[in-house]
DNA sequence: CCGGTTTTGTTGATTTTTCAACAAAATGGA
DNA sequence: TCCATTTTGTTGAAAAATCAACAAAACCGG
C-alpha cells in the first residue's frame, strides 16, 4: 500500500478517535475530522463513504490488531494461553486511549459486542475438548466471554491501569481454567439429574 | 503554503533532529532521514538541496520560533522583559528535545552561536540607554550574552529541568539588571581612572 | 590500490492529495 | 413553517509525493 494512503487513513482514524473522546459520534462532522486529521475533506471521502463507514473500518482495524496480537506464535501455543493473553492486554494498554474511547462512546455500542464475539470464538476453541451438549457449551462460552469482557472494561476504564497486563492475564488465565472446568462438571451433574428425573417422572 | 509541503517539511526536520540525537550529523544519510520521516527520498530533495541545507533551514526555523516568542506583545513591553523572557523559555521547554540536540550535536557548533547572536541583539537594544563608549558596550553585551547562553545551556542540559521557566526568567531578569547597571558603573570608573593614569603617565 | 557496496542526485510516469466551487440536503432558530 | 447557515457529497484542475530506475560519486574492507 502506498505510504500516502497509509498516512492519510491513519491520520483520519486517529482524528475520529480523538474527537470521539470529546463528543458523541453523532455530533461529529466530516469537516471536523478532516481538520483534526490535517487533510482535505475530499481526502476523507476518497477513503471512506461517510462517517459510519469510517467508524466501521476504524473498529475493524482495531479488532484486527487485537486478533493479530492474540494469535498463537507457534503450534505449541494455544488460544487464550498466558502468552497470548498477555500480548492482547499489552496491545490494549499501548492504545489504551483508543480502547477507552471506543468502549465509552455512546454512539458505539458495537465495539463491545465485537470484542465479546472475538472472545467467544477463542473460548469455543478451548472448550471443544470437554464433551458436553451444545447448549451447555454455549452457556459456558457466554458466561466466560461476558466475564472476560467485563474485566477488560473494568481494567481499561480506571483512571490509571489498576494492575499490569501481566498480572491481569495471569489472573484471567487462572479464572478461566477454574471456571471452565468447574462449569463443565456442574453441567454434567445437572444433565444426569435431569435424565433421572425424567425417568422417574414418567 | 500547501499543507502537504508543511507536513513534509515538518516530518523531515523532525526526523533530522531525532537522528541527530542518536548520531553525529556527518554520519546521517539522506536515506535515513527519508525513512525516519516516512517520505520518499525524492521528497527530501524537492525541499532541500542536501543535508547541510536541511540543517541550516532547521536551525533557522527554530530560531525564528524563538525570536517570535520573545517579541514584545505590545509597545509597553521591552526586550528581555520578564514576560518576553518567560515566553522564550517556555518555548524552549516545549521543544526541549530539539534544543538539547541542537546544542549537543558535535556537527552543529553554529546553533549556540546563533543563539548568542540573538541574545546580543536583544541586549544591545536594552543597553543603549546607558551612555558609554562602544567598546564598553560591546564588552557588556558579550559578557551578558555569554552568561545568558551559558545559563540556558545548563538549564536545558540537565536530566530534568532544574527549575521552572518562570523561575529561570525571573532570576535572569534580576541578574541582567544587576550586572548591566553594575558593569556600566564599573566601566565609567575605569574610564576615568584610565584618563587620570594617562595624564600622570606622561 | 581495487572492487563491491552504499549513497547521492536526478528523471519521468503515475498516483494521491489539495483546493475551490457547486448543488443538494440537513440543521436550527425565529 | 420558513429561511439562513452549515454540512454533505461531488467534480475537475493543479500540485506534491510516490516509486523505480539510472549514473556518478563516495565509502570501506581486503
Amino acid at each position: 500500500m502506498d505510504r500516502r494512503i497509509k498516512k492519510s487513513q491513519k491520520a483520519i482514524m486517529n482524528a475520529l478517535i480523538h474527537l470521539m473522546a470529546e463528543k458523541d459520534f453523532e455530533h461529529i462532522t466530516i469537516n471536523e475530522i478532516a481538520e483534526h486529521a490535517d487533510v482535505n475533506r475530499g481526502t476523507v471521502y476518497s477513503h471512506y463513504t461517510d462517517k459510519y463507514d469510517l467508524l466501521d473500518k476504524c473498529i475493524e482495524a482495531q479488532l484486527q490488531q487485537l486478533i493479530k496480537s492474540c494469535l498463537p506464535m507457534d503450534e505449541t501455543e494455544t488460544n487464550l494461553s498466558m502468552d497470548s493473553l498477555l500480548r492482547t492486554f499489552q496491545q490494549m494498554e499501548k492504545d489504551i486511549f483508543i480502547y477507552r474511547t471506543l468502549l465509552t462512546n455512546k454512539g458505539v455500542p458495537s465495539f463491545r459486542n465485537h470484542l465479546q464475539e472475538m472472545m467467544k470464538k477463542e473460548i469455543r476453541e478451548q472448550i471443544n475438548e470437554y464433551s458436553m451438549d451444545d447448549t451447555s457449551k454455549e452457556i459456558i462460552v457466554q458466561f466466560l466471554s461476558s466475564a472476560i469482557v467485563g474485566v477488560i472494561e473494568w481494567w481499561l476504564m480506571q483512571q490509571t491501569v489498576p494492575c499490569s497486563a501481566k498480572k491481569l492475564s495471569a489472573m484471567l488465565r487462572q479464572l478461566l481454567r477454574l471456571h471452565s472446568e468447574g462449569a463443565s462438571l456442574l453441567l454434567e451433574g445437572a444433565s444426569d439429574e435431569f435424565a433421572e428425573d425424567k425417568g422417574e417422572g414418567f
